[in-house]
DNA sequence: ACTAGTAATCGTAATCGTTACTGTTTACAC
DNA sequence: GTGTAAACAGTAACGATTACGATTACTAGT
């Protein structure tokens, strides 16, 4: 997912075009891991040290559900990254260290169907942890 | 995991057979589910008004390390569910509504090593979410 | 360009799940 | 029974997230 990408989504949508929105999503155009609220909020400190929480939250969860970002959980913090990939299922390697990823395109769901007659699947979730190969010594 | 094998468990490791113990391993023991803590602090509150948050947390991650339980995170909380196979390594799909499991034999850890070269690998996590069949509607 | 209307924001407080602290009580070995 | 360490109750603190009223700033329409 690119700037330029993300911003035709928003624009489509009519959310408007702010600084602090550009700004969150140049951070997360930069750095091409998984990143915390915090991590975005510390960031945006620098030139905003009165940045609100509520602002963080909202656009993270708004740029979530329009597919800007992608989220998961690791030790329960929200974490978020660009989306990866152009929408194509995938899945990750997640350094515990740095949050960089790897993709993985494995998708076990298709080895698994037999096991869940009668059951409704709404989703699924396959992440692979540890430390990349900059951070393993 | 049965209730024997737990107090076995424990008893080996010089833990302490409390009634608060019993109480929560027989909640575990009749609901074959996955349980958040506060869903075990109503339960222990019906003889136990008083009963304290340290108890059931130290308790749950003391069980949860020694193997009786096994843990995971849904929603940003902790779920926990009586460990199920003898400690087979497995997966689960898990329901939503009511927390119940079906076992996943598949693991996708077999078909995915070879995109990791240079990676340390700690761990994964591989769930599916749904309902199951009695809360399909 | 000006203004109105509404989205977005700030500053802060509240909430939620979890962890930590300090006496007091309890289980269990002797 | 008695001693001792584990377990506990009661409560406060904590970190992450969400919520809220008041203010600011984008954008469309004139």
């Amino acid at each position: 997912m690119t700037l330029d990408e993300a911003w035709r989504i928003l624009q489509e949508r009519q959310f408007k075009r702010t600084k602090n929105r550009e700004t969150i999503l140049e951070f997360f155009s930069d750095n091409d891991r998984y990143l915390t609220a915090m991590e975005v909020r510390n960031f945006m400190a620098s030139d905003n040290p009165g940045i609100s929480f509520d602002t963080i939250y909202r656009n993270l969860s708004t740029f979530s559900e329009l597919g800007i970002l992608e989220e998961t959980e690791l030790n329960g913090e929200r974490h978020f990254r660009m989306q990866c990939d152009h929408g194509v299922h995938h899945h990750h390697f997640i350094c515990t260290a740095c949050g960089k990823t790897q993709n993985i395109a494995h998708c076990p769901m298709e080895s698994v169907s037999v096991n869940l007659q009668g059951f409704e699947v709404e989703g699924h979730k396959f992440e692979i942890y540890g430390k990349c190969p900059v951070c393993v010594e």
